[in-house]
DNA sequence: ACCGGAATCAACCTTTTGATCGATCGGTCG
DNA sequence: CGACCGATCGATCAAAAGGTTGATTCCGGT
């Protein structure tokens, strides 16, 4: 026999984690080794010791989120695979953890048959992708017409939730005209020209989470 | 010694159901005789056998939600108390859940000791309030003026369809200019100061249709 | 090595929106 | 009846957003 796979909880919520917990330790080849309640706390612990997966949520109530997070953890060398779970899937939290470096994608409604199959999965350096996130990511490629870049859902996320074009700047550290490029190039992809509009399409879209 | 108190946990994530039960089979007192993966199933099994306290999440993935199952199941005399148990919480949910009866609302982010003591709590008939929760409900008394009038929701839900200004106006068969004082007043009465501002607000707030 | 797309920024101009006045006209309610 | 509120409209000014053009960098694919 191998050795076990040593697993990171991350999530904010204490009854998510015992969940994980509780239905992962059934599997005799996986361990958890350590619980983190933030994302920086996961950053932490997940350089402190060796570990082959974290399991990481992406909404942490405060701080940073757990695409950074999953960012500065693939960042370093040697570092363990992140498996992502969640609640709701978008457009922008699958491709914003993607691009973090994340292995896997699952939501939170999987059963646990299917995540402990992740988890093992994601040790082996194979990508695991919910059944749901899969048909999405294939249909957008078969719909490039709108198919919204990662940083342009990232901007309209930012609009859906009222922010002007300089606080989105702010927030994203880039400046006002581009901001407003992006906006031009996203009214092109969606067909509308107007903010508002643009969230009414992409929300209707399911390109943006609510 | 007392009878234990008898739980049914009704939530759709298999993750979620056994981090509460983990969480909550620890306390001597507190025994889960049943779960359910649905908002029907849980109407059901709160119908076929004696429970002292539903764990109702709100969000199920179809059919029948939280709210609705918790207007049935306390509907019926005799009934079980339900202690509605979610992720995120708006004020459209929690007035809807206080509507259907809920004997409280917690939130998942809740240590394990406060869920067990809101558990007796709801048990006993005591409401059992989050306190973030807590404060926006009073929060709400406080500041009444969240109540818009009927053509201010008209008028925010073609601004939420995209609409510009002139283009509600013609919908409504009304003045540009009057499109513009009703937003002034919805934009007061929200706290916000802008048209996308608004739309985020009132969706959160479970204000208008999307 | 070259091309195209994504992302970044700047400057200019037009349109829309928002802020602030004021005002009229029904209803409702004590 | 008088006070109040919702709905209606107008005018004006400042701010924000949108449209256009053009340019640079970087990266992946041919």
């Amino acid at each position: 026999m191998t050795a076990p796979i040593r697993l990171l909880l991350a999530d904010d919520h204490p009854v998510v984690r015992a969940g994980l917990r509780a239905v992962l330790e059934t599997e005799p080849d996986l361990v958890i080794v350590a619980e983190a309640a933030t994302a920086e706390e996961a950053v932490r612990l997940a350089a402190e010791q060796p570990v082959d997966v974290v399991l990481m949520d992406l909404q942490f109530g405060a701080g940073m989120n757990g695409s950074q997070a999953t960012a500065e953890i693939t960042a370093r060398p040697g570092a363990p695979r992140v498996l992502v779970v969640t609640t709701y899937d978008s457009d922008a939290d699958t491709l914003s953890a993607i691009e973090a470096g994340a292995t896997g994608y699952l939501l939170k409604d999987a059963p646990p048959a299917e995540l402990a199959a992740a988890v093992r999965d994601a040790a082996a350096g194979r990508t695991a992708l919910a059944p749901a996130v899969a048909d999405r990511l294939l249909h957008r490629m078969r719909a490039p017409a709108t198919a919204l870049s990662l940083r342009e859902v990232q901007v309209l996320e930012l609009v859906a939730r009222g922010l002007a074009n300089l606080d989105v700047a702010r927030e994203l550290h880039i400046s006002q005209a581009t901001v407003k490029s992006h906006l031009v190039h996203i009214y092109a992809k969606l067909g509308v020209d107007s903010r508002t509009a643009a969230v009414a399409a992409a929300t209707t879209r399911g390109l943006i989470r609510r």
